[in-house]
RNA sequence: CGGGAAGUAGCGCAGUUGGCUAGCGCGCUUCGUUCGGGACGAAGAGGUCGCGGGUUCAAAUCCCGCCUUCCCGACCA
């Protein structure tokens, strides 16, 4: 009985204090790690949020999960907003579906294929229009069922010949990929508008100032095709600026345009949406019947987005010496607590009361209650970047005052110990 | 896949003209003192020196082969 009461006293004190960081699991490094070059691959492993397990592999920590979950949400909202619908597919796929398409040949050199032990050839699926036009083509038969778009967010597997800076790019990594149906080529329009101003929104919402460019579709097929992208000093893509007009192109190989006005920008590809027409509803026989009982093919847009390369974009663009800045919506906490002395009573009184108050408003709140000195706590604080902090020490507590400073500004704001909260939310929303 | 760099404790590094028991800083454990921007003292734990072979009385150190990681190029979200 006295072994089930503290087992139940453990567990609900643990439940409790779920986001205190001395029973969390958020290991920082004061080092930057031998052999990164990018400020985002540094910042992510010296912040706790992913660990390399071998080149292009990375587990996500519990903090940068919570953040890889807050851009799903951003991204599943917006989708949703549009009338997309979330499914998941399999990773893994029989590679005739592959050979169907000819893209087991187009798609060969990052394809990750092996036999399984019935001797049957296989792979790890790098991307996922073969399996949504099969969907297609078993479920949708009749023009009534048209427009449909839908959508997942799921692993990725590609064997880059060669991975680059972290997360960035990786052999095994996170994509939201949506598929629209449509019965003619004016529906599919629609679609992609609606893709597109989608897309603005989320990485809006993301704090990235992207830039829409017209782009080819590659190995996808296809017509008309964008590309989102963000300029940071690792972008692996060449972009032309006009100075003048804003207007923007895609730098291919040597025809650079003509005039002073014209910019160079390297730029991360972020998101990628394509007209895909009926190339691979033909190829794997996805048909519906129209209105005067002919039988045609599915017309198809396909839209993706790098999530996890996404977070990768938002640090890069978002940080100072000091470590990450997160913007608001993505941020893997709102405010963290810092109570310069863990062993004061007080003190740490305070901090659980405002710890208890800010998480029933509704906020993410981060407790760093490590009996730590205040210097390495501080820099904890700028490291992990999270927006708002509230630092609680004796000397302002003895003026019945508590401190907040904002992560991006670095503004201090002192507050009487009692307005917290007003003071948090007050700020929050702004 | 071509070109370059690097692998020594969890992290960052020194040691490499062959030579004692492989070292430093950070981190980690214990005790004490501290406590508003990476504190101090004391005592500890932690290593197949990337792997395999060779040369030698003796190899982290020299030779050969391999593996891994990072950076620059061709492809992609």
């Amino acid at each position: 009985m006295t072994n089930l009461l503290n087992a139940t006293f453990n567990y609900l004190w643990i439940f409790l204090n779920n986001m205190y960081w001395s029973r969390y699991f958020l290991p920082t490094l004061k080092e930057v790690p031998t052999g990164t070059e990018a400020i985002s691959h540094q910042l992510s492993l010296r912040a706790g949020l992913v660990e390399m397990l071998t080149s292009g592999v990375y587990s996500y920590l519990p903090m940068g999960f919570k953040v890889l979950s807050k851009v799903e949400d951003i991204i599943r909202e917006e989708m949703n907003a549009i009338g997309c619908h979330q499914l998941l597919m399999p990773a893994l796929h029989p590679i005739e579906i592959w050979e169907k398409t000819g893209r087991d040949q187009t798609l060969k050199e990052i394809m990750i294929t092996f036999d399984n032990k019935k001797g049957q050839r296989m792979c790890l699926g790098p991307t996922h229009e073969e399996i949504i036009t099969d969907l297609a083509r078993k479920f949708i038969k009749s023009y009534r069922q048209l427009p449909v778009t839908l959508y997942q967010i799921q692993t990725k597997f590609r064997d880059e010949i060669r991975t680059r800076f972290g997360i960035v790019r990786a052999c095994e990594f996170i994509m939201k990929d949506a598929y629209s149906f449509d019965r003619d080529i004016q529906g599919l329009n629609k679609n992609y508008e609606l893709q597109l101003s989608a897309y603005k929104k989320i990485f809006q919402r993301c704090g990235l100032d992207v830039m829409v460019v017209g782009a080819d579709s590659g190995a996808m097929g296809g017509s008309i095709s964008h590309e989102f992208l963000v300029t940071a000093p690792i972008g692996e893509d060449g972009v032309w600026v006009n100075k003048i007009n804003g207007e923007i192109i895609k730098d291919e190989e040597g025809k650079a345009p003509q005039g002073e006005h014209w910019e160079r920008k390297v730029a991360i590809e972020l998101g990628h949406i394509f007209q895909l027409g009926t190339k691979y509803s033909e190829s794997l026989g996805a048909l519906y019947l129209d209105e005067n009982g002919h039988q045609k093919p599915l017309i198809m847009g396909c839209y993706g987005i790098g999530v996890s390369r996404l977070i990768a974009a938002i640090i890069e663009v978002n940080n100072d010496s000091g470590g990450i800045i997160w913007p608001k919506e993505v941020a893997p906490f709102d405010v963290e607590i810092l109570p310069l002395q863990a062993t004061d009573d007080p003190t740490m009184r305070l901090s659980e009361q405002y710890y208890q108050e800010l998480k029933s408003l509704g906020l993410d709140v981060l407790l760093d209650d490590r009996d730590e000195s205040a210097g390495r706590k501080f820099n904890d604080a700028d490291l992990i970047g999270i927006p708002l902090r509230i630092v609680i020490g004796k000397r302002m507590l003895a003026q019945n005052q508590v401190e907040i400073k904002i992560r991006r500004s670095g503004q201090v704001i002192a507050v009487n110990k009692d307005n917290i909260k007003e003071e948090i939310m007050k700020l929050w929303k702004t």
